[in-house]
DNA sequence: CGGTTTCTTGATTGGGATCAATAGGAGTGG
DNA sequence: CCACTCCTATTGATCCCAATCAAGAAACCG
């Protein structure tokens, strides 16, 4: 028990903008988000990048750099943040230890496949207002989730980087979130999201086929 | 090390078209595949269903059941396959007591986290020609890794599933196909293909930034 | 063989990208 | 605190890539 003490105790904090670890920096540590907000980018050989998750309270990151030894993204906060810092080998030696924890981290990792398969499933099947109504309700949830409102939320993020983690551009994300105005859908002023129709919202999902 | 022999000691064969598991069922088992061709498919609420990967000799299958103890996907063989299936608890059991083999699990989960990504990106930010450059290149790999020629190869899959797989539609594929041949980048016969000119392919995918 | 699935190719359409211009906020320094 | 600048967001106009609609051809299968 002291040791899961020692492991979850190295706090970090980072500052808006800053990065947590870079692409090619090796695996130390898997983060968890204690508080704040990030968001993580794959990048292209071309320097092509890409946002392939915005994360929040209790999320943990990192777990792409287990297959190589190092990180394949950049994982930067969006506003100011606290991480705790979880060793890895530390991490694997207490998850042999202790059952429990090796069951909860291979369910983490689990999660987050299946997450990406969703997103994928997004990427490839859903047009562009499907797609922002999945991340407006992804978001809700995961707020409900925490204790915040599931209606009501600021974006940390610009149009730019939701749009690059959808697959569109940024200004068909202004469009989408204009034409939801229009429809009653939500209320939205600059990052301020005041969501009027959670219903209506979702069947945007199921009733488009 | 005798139970390391009874984990991979059960085999299962799957004939062309028939599931390995399906969604909804209970996690009973990985299944990791000694031989044969594969495709697994996530499914939206409502019925609209996507390939999320195609799989052959040596690839890990199953992992999106261990967060929730239920299977996510779809999993059906493509042709005739031969399935080792590791019973997840002794899986679990195993690896605590045997470190390498606990490495060992952690780095294909991640792996599959890290290939997922690549989709995401794959989708997200490249065009038809592009994707399927960056499909026929990534089987390439995997075929020469396993022994198998690099440049000629069968598909298993029909233009449907690889417009699937790929966020596109069988038409578009077919052409994108045709358009290759053009180029003398491949011949292409049905599913029968020959890769003529590998760094041409390799450069479709930064010369367009 | 006949029937069915799969693939190719053509014609047209449509959704989102791109180009462009303006406006609104936020942060900075005087 | 305000003026300035830069970043972010909105909206309009046009274009282009891939979807859709459609028709045949080729391969597979019982």
């Amino acid at each position: 028990m002291e040791k899961i003490d020692r492991l979850v105790s190295q706090r970090r904090r980072i500052r808006k903008g800053e990065h947590l670890y870079r692409a090619g920096s090796s695996l130390a540590a898997l983060y968890a988000v204690r508080a704040g907000f990030l968001k993580s980018c794959v990048l292209h050989e071309d320097g092509r990048e890409q946002v392939a998750g915005f994360h929040m309270m209790g999320d943990l990151l990192g777990m792409d750099a287990i297959s190589g030894g190092l990180h394949m993204s950049n994982t930067v906060a969006l506003e100011d943040s606290e991480i705790c810092e979880m060793p890895f080998p530390l991490l694997e030696q207490l998850s042999r230890e202790v059952p429990s924890l090796q069951q909860q981290l291979h369910r983490v990792m689990s999660r987050e496949i299946v997450r990406d398969h969703g997103v994928m499933l997004l990427l490839g099947s859903m047009k562009a207002e499907e797609r922002l109504a999945a991340f407006l309700l992804n978001l809700s949830q995961r707020f409900a989730a925490r204790g915040y409102s599931p209606t009501e939320f600021n974006l940390r993020m610009t149009r730019a980087e939701i749009g690059s983690y959808l697959g569109l551009k940024l200004e068909t994300v202004s469009r989408a979130f204009s034409s939801f105005q229009d429809q009653q859908l939500i209320a939205v002023r600059q990052r301020y999201v005041r969501i009027l129709d959670l219903p209506g919202l979702k069947a945007m999902l199921d009733s488009k086929r």
